[in-house]
Formats: C-alpha cells, sequence, structure tokens
RNA sequence: GGCGGGAUAGCUCAGAUGGUUAGAGCGCAGGAUUCAUAACCCUGAGGUCACGGGUUCAACUCCCGUUUCCGCUACCA
C-alpha cells in the first residue's frame, strides 16, 4: 500500500569524523542515497538529502589525545576531508552539517528536556571509575591498565587494541587514567536511561507487522531478532566533556549519549537547511523518510531511534532503511586499522575525472543483498568493457557517423521509409525507463544501472544491422539511401540524449559531457523527457564527438594492488596496527620493530607470583566457544582455571601436561565458573597458542621465576 | 554459544508469492564486421542451484538438521 507522499526525506549515515571515508561507505550509503535523489530531484519530486559529520563520542576524544590536539580540532580535520571527498565525487547533500552545531546543541538539548519533562526517563546510579586528579567520571575507552590477556600495559577499558580482546574496566590490571595517568578509584555517579522495553509492543507492532514485506530481508530480519529477544533500558547520557551537554539541573559534566544526539543530527541539519519549514519534513505524515545507512547501524535506526521519535511524539517515522550489506576488498574486509582501504580522497587523486568510474563500479556491484567483493581487476574490467566499450563506444559511434554521413546536424526523421527495427528501438527506450523506475523505487539500484548499459547495448545492435556505414559507401549509394541513415542516426542520436537522463542519477558527470556534445541545457534531464524522440531538434548543430571515458590500463590497477598490499603489509609488520589507523597518510614512518614494553625493575617483576601446575582435568565450557575449565594441580592446593584455549587443545589431550600458572591474579568470573589464576601462553604472530611449560617434569607447584 | 543474513556457471553477482529447457556481465571457444577507444554484433561450451533428510503431483524457491562465510551479541588467551 503505496502511501500518497508528498515529500521526501532521506538521510544518509552521519560519518564519524575521526578518519576519512572509503569505498565501503560509498557502496554502502552514500552512492545509493544520491542516486536515489538525484532520481527524485529529476522527476521534480519534493525531495531533501540530509547529512552532516557525527562529531561527539569517545573515539574522538581518544584520538585527540593521542595526537595531541583538542576534539575540535580533530573533527575540524576531518569534516573538511569528508565533506570534500563527498563534493568530489558528487555526493549532491542538500546540506552536509555537523553535530558540533550550535543549532543542533539546541535541537537534541530539546529533544531530551522535552522528553525528560514528560518523564520518559529512568534514572539510575552506579560505580565507575573517577580520576580524582582530573576530577571526572571516566568513560571506558578513557581507561587504560595491563591487559589480562596479552600484558598490553596500555589497554583501554573497552579493548585491547594489541590483541583485539574486547575488555570491561574491572577486568584491567591496575586501572589508571588515560588522561592524568592516575590510579582510579570508584564512584557513583547518575544516567538518565530510555526504557526502550517500554516500546516493544509499539515496534514489533509497527515493524515486526508492518514492514514485512517492505523492508529488506536483512534489515527485517534483524530487528526481529532484537525484538524478539527482549530490550533493556539504555543509558542515554555520559560523564564526558566533549558533546552536547544534559540540560537539567544537577548534570554538570554530563552529555547526551552519542547515539542518541547523532539521529537527531538529521533533524538539526533539516532544521539548518531550512530553518522555516523543516517541520514539514519532520512532523506531517505525508513526507516519506529514508535512512540509508550501512549494516552496522540497522538496530539504531531501526529501533532506537523510532522508539524515541515515537517517545518524543509528533515526527515521523522512516518508511523504509534500505541497509546494505559490507562491501570487501581483494577478498578481505575493509580494516581501517589494517589500512586496508580504498580511501576517497586518493581515489580522486589518484584517476582524476573518473569519479562516475568508481560511482559505476561501486553501483553495479554494491552489497545491496549480502557482502560483495570489490577488485580492481573488476574495477578496470567493468570500466573498459561497460563504460567505455559499450555505453561510451555508442555514444561516440552515433556522433562520428552523424558528422560522416549528416554533416554535423541532427538529420531528419523520414516517416516514409521507417522500418519496424526502427520502432522496435523506439519502444524499448520507453521501456527501459519504466524499468528503472520501477528499480529505483525498490532501492534495487544495480538492476537500474544494468538497465542502462543494457540500453546502449542495444543501439549497438541497433547500428550493427542498420550499417549505415554501408549504405552511404560511395557517393551513390549515400544518395540512395540517405533517408535510411537519417532515421538510423536520428534514432541513435535521440537515443543518446535518452541515455543521458537515465545514466544521470547514477553518473551524472558523464550525462553533463553528453548534453554538451548534444547542446542541450541540463533542464533536458529532467526525467519526464526520458522516452521521448525529440528531444534533439532536427537540423540543429552538434559539437564535435568527444570520448566519455578512457581505457584503464593494467599498470594503474596494478599499482593500486601493490599500494594496498604494501600499505598492509607495512602495518602488519609493524605489529602497530595503531598507529597506522590513527595516521593513515604516515606509510612511510611505519617502523618494522614490534612495539618494545618499557623497562621495569625486579620489584615489578616480583609482584607476579608465577608456579608450575599440573591439569588434573580439563572439560569444555558449555556456551562458550574458547573456553576450558581446567583443574590444576599446584602442589599445595587444586585450583579451577577457566582459559581461552578450547580452539587451541582439546580436553583430553592436555590432562596430565604442566603448564605455568599466575597464581596471585585477582579471580574472575567467566561463564558463571569463577577462575583463580591464569595459564600463560605463547601466541605467535598468526594466533597460534602454545603452552609455555617447564621443559622438564617437575613437582606441582615449584615457583618459577 | 545465542540471534540475523548468505552459500547458484572458471570469476563477480541476479533469481516476488514453489510449476515448461536455472539467468546476466566478465572470462573462454568459434563466427561476422570495420562506423567506433582492436571496440561493437552473433553463436557456443560451462551449473547434481553447499550437504543430508522431509512436505508436495511438482522445490534453487517451503520445513528440519549439518557444514561454511559475514554481521550483531556473549566470551577470550
Amino acid at each position: 500500500m503505496a502511501k500518497d507522499y508528498k515529500r521526501i526525506l532521506v538521510t544518509a549515515a552521519l560519518p564519524y569524523a575521526n578518519g576519512p571515508v572509503h569505498i565501503g561507505h560509498l557502496a554502502g550509503c552514500y552512492l545509493p542515497s544520491d542516486i536515489y535523489v538525484r532520481y527524485q530531484r529529476a522527476q521534480q519530486r519534493d525531495v531533501k538529502f540530509i547529512c552532516g559529520s557525527d562529531e561527539h563520542g569517545v573515539p574522538i576524544t581518544i584520538r585527540a589525545m593521542e595526537e595531541g590536539i583538542t576534539p575540535q580540532d580533530v573533527v575540524d580535520k576531518y569534516n573538511a576531508i569528508i565533506k570534500e571527498s563527498f563534493a568530489q565525487m558528487g555526493i549532491s547533500f542538500d546540506i552536509y552539517s555537523r553535530t558540533s552545531s550550535e543549532v543542533h546543541r539546541q535541537t537534541s538539548q530539546a529533544f531530551f528536556k522535552k522528553m525528560y519533562d514528560d518523564g520518559l526517563f529512568e534514572e539510575r546510579e552506579s560505580e565507575q571509575y573517577y580520576d580524582e586528579e582530573k576530577k571526572m567520571f571516566l568513560a571506558d575507552r578513557y581507561i587504560v591498565g595491563t591487559c589480562p590477556v596479552c600484558g598490553n600495559e596500555n589497554a583501554y577499558g573497552d579493548q585491547c587494541e594489541k590483541c583485539g580482546s574486547t575488555l570491561s574496566p574491572e577486568q584491567l590490571i591496575s586501572p589508571r587514567s588515560a588522561l592524568s595517568n592516575a590510579p582510579l578509584v570508584k564512584r557513583m555517579t547518575k544516567h538518565w536511561y530510555f526504557p526502550l522495553n517500554n516500546y516493544e509492543g509499539f515496534l514489533k507492532e509497527w515493524i515486526v507487522e508492518g514492514k514485512k514485506d517492505e523492508w529488506k530481508p536483512n534489515v527485517y530480519g534483524q530487528c526481529k531478532s532484537w525484538l524478539d529477544s527482549g530490550l533493556q533500558p539504555r543509558a542515554m547520557t555520559r560523564d564526558s566533556n566533549w558533546g552536547v551537554p544534559v540540560p537539567i539541573e544537577g548534570a554538570d559534566g554530563k552529555v547526551l549519549y552519542v547515539w542518541f544526539d547523532a539521529p537527531i543530527g538529521y533533524i538539526s541539519a533539516t532544521k539548518e537547511l531550512m530553518p522555516q519549514g523543516w517541520d514539514t519534513y519532520w512532523k506531517q505524515d505525508d513526507t516519506k523518510l529514508v535512512h540509508f545507512i550501512g549494516k552496522d547501524n540497522i538496530v539504531f535506526h531501526c529501533i532506537i531511534f523510532p522508539a524515541m521519535l515515537k517517545a518524543h511524539g509528533g515526527f515521523v517515522l522512516p518508511d523504509n532503511v534500505p541497509a546494505n550489506e559490507f562491501l570487501n576488498i581483494e577478498g578481505r574486509k575493509v580494516s581501517t586499522s589494517k589500512n586496508w582501504a580504498v580511501w576517497i580522497n586518493e581515489y580522486v587523486t589518484d584517476f582524476p575525472n573518473m569519479e562516475d568510474t568508481l560511482r559505476y563500479v561501486l553501483c553495479a556491484n554494491a552489497p545491496e543483498t549480502k557482502d560483495n567483493d570489490f577488485t580492481w581487476k573488476d574495477f578496470q574490467d567493468r570500466h573498459n568493457s561497460e563504460l567505455v566499450a559499450k555505453f561510451g563506444n555508442f555514444v561516440n559511434r552515433a556522433m562520428v557517423l552523424m558528422h560522416k554521413f549528416c554533416g554535423g546536424r541532427v538529420p531528419r526523421f523520414h516517416d516514409d521509409v521507417k522500418e519496424e527495427r526502427d520502432l522496435e528501438l523506439i519502444r524499448e527506450i520507453l521501456n527501459t525507463k519504466k524499468k528503472i523506475e520501477s528499480s529505483l523505487e525498490n532501492y534495487r539500484f544495480r538492476d537500474a544501472l544494468f538497465e542502462v548499459i543494457e540500453l546502449a547495448s542495444k543501439g549497438n545492435k541497433y547500428l550493427q544491422d542498420v550499417a549505415p556505414w554501408n549504405l552511404g559507401k560511395t557517393p551513390e549509394l549515400l544518395a540512395e539511401n540517405q533517408k535510411l541513415i537519417d532515421n538510423c542516426l536520428h534514432i541513435c542520436l535521440q537515443l543518446t540524449a535518452n541515455l543521458a537522463i537515465f545514466c544521470n542519477p547514477f553518473l551524472p558527470f558523464t550525462a553533463r559531457k553528453i548534453c554538451h556534445q548534444l547542446t542541450v541545457v541540463e533542464k533536458m534531464l529532467d526525467w519526464e523527457n526520458g522516452g521521448r524522440m525529440d528531444l534533439l531538434k532536427t537540423g540543429y548543430p552538434l559539437r564535435a564527438p568527444e570520448l566519455l571515458f578512457r581505457k584503464v590500463e593494467d599498470e594503474e590497477v596494478e599499482a593500486q594492488r601493490a599500494k594496498l598490499e604494501e600499505r598492509a603489509r607495512l602495518v602488519q609488520a609493524a605489529q602497530d596496527a595503531k598507529a597506522a589507523a590513527m595516521a593513515p597518510k604516515a606509510e612511510a614512518v611505519a617502523t618494522p620493530e614490534a612495539e618494545a614494553k618499557p623497562l621495569i625493575g625486579f620489584e615489578d617483576f616480583a609482584k607476579i607470583e608465577l608456579r608450575a601446575g599440573t591439569i588434573l582435568s580439563a572439560e569444555k565450557v558449555a556456551k562458550a566457544d574458547k573456553l576450558l575449565k581446567l583443574e590444576v594441580d599446584l602442589g599445595t592446593e587444586k585450583r579451577t582455571i577457566v582459559s581461552g584455549i578450547a580452539l587451541h587443545y582439546s580436553p583430553e589431550e592436555i590432562v596430565g601436561k604442566q603448564v605455568s600458572v599466575v597464581v596471585n591474579l585477582a579471580p574472575r568470573k567467566m561463564r558463571g565458573i569463577e577462575s583463580a589464576g591464569m595459564i600463560l601462553m605463547a601466541e605467535d604472530a598468526t594466533g597460534k597458542l602454545v603452552f609455555v611449560s617447564p621443559e622438564q617434569a617437575i613437582a606441582a607447584g615449584s615457583e618459577i621465576r
């Protein structure tokens, strides 16, 4: 039941301003949204395209700390880079704003305040780590300490970037503040929780029942999964000084949770774009709201934000959330920290004036239904065979032949000699238009783009069938066949004009180049002109043909592959993924030496009590992939130790084995089992784990020093 | 481990509501052609639709297992 919408509001996920954008971002979100919007604009529909930088949150403050600059400096830098990359790629936002703007502060605060005043939050107190020196609570990321897993002394409270372990602050050994280096104390702090569980009924009805056949399976499935497993209240505030201050009494030092304020950024940006009238787009039922995002954002856009909008009241809910899957590169996942990515700002430098090629390749192979793979070989193949050989070649053939046989002017169409194949092709043009429309309305961008190329292909076939170059081989033949030649080229040129209209949402730069050659104004690109056979006036002189695309040579894509591999190799060799992620430009700086820990005194070492132990029994821990529950004989006592080695050893093969045990490690519960100690393991670069064992059998409990 | 989404020609991917010979592009093998960036056009070869069961007159398409990839989540040397 397609509603009769009066206007369309399109949002693209706010990119996080702590790094540049790469082709995965483009393919998953910004390109499809731009195609959709350009199409709707060409349809003369009332559409607004909203985006901006997401500039709050802990990772930005961390990056600022690491680079020795302020968070504002970080976001200023990346906001500029990101904004420029989008502009260069022709992503045509009506506004690209940022969540550090004043309008956004006001908007998100008002949003929060309204919910607060309506009593929609729950206040809760909990114990959090507090830095007495800086007089502030610390987010998980601000807490550093020794990783219980790999011993990295600079692990963060949520993750150890050295070994990739996900942590909680409580797990860190001797936690300290990342800001002041001071030891931490625990203090009570108050936060405001949004009881998502109160909206389960509404969400179930709206999504599970209402969107079953409308939303993509991946989106629908993900939502259903969340709803079925039950929703929990979620904290909507954080202790931090970077973000939107919580606008109520007694909330000093607290800001809105970045996932609370970020989606409101769509609203603020709309406000900024249209100080008068923004609310028409957000508050009237006949607005079609569409969120374009990557699959990692589904829960926020389909569950949390709609629940917020519903709770606040007065806002429209998204009609659709066409989330794409992920794009891999050369068979591997995109990884910022491993620098396995194709960055947009680098692409536009390496391939000037080839924005449409990237747009084409990313759309033709967009991860619409599953993760897809981007390879440079595929990039080259698609460009050379589809854009150059089919599309560009057809346009060029039509132009060249027209100049050769029709004196550089659009020939007239002679009804008296028209043939069935002429009419057939004309019908195909209209047919193609309809197919593209229906595909685009249903977010099937690759299908739509395929139809464009397919139509060019039909043009090529038509030219081949009529073969005007044969009809005009000699002056005698030319005179005899001029009418047939005229008709053929008349149709080919009108088709070329139609191709410009049809490719415009996908290949806007190319569409304009075609307009230039045909000496027509951009206005011709209006969608309603699609299918017309009188776009070019008979007798009108056209410009000399210029190639729309150059070929991509083997060396170019080889160089790109080599660049990708080389950077990844450097990062790998450096064993310093973090440094590379923080400075993707600074690949040359990466050093091959592994990160070394600082010197420690004997007294530090002496704090650790190590003993040889003998494994008495081992069993797999239920509901955990990697955990084994071990009974270890330490001579004077037997202990239960839970160890994450199940992927490397089976329970049977390790019984009786002697191992090294950290005896005085604070006990910790895992999967409900208290683990008293830790088994030492050695790990190689591939992640393989082996025991660190006494070289000969020795009495259980022997001290290791 | 829980949940969700994938697994289809050599490669990259499409395949509403189950129904005649399962599709496209590239690649490959032939052919035709020369207007065009040696491009275009035609023909052909290539798939037990991951595996095993089941429902059905009929399953790539529905159901149940298994294997495997991706994501979220839990957990982790």
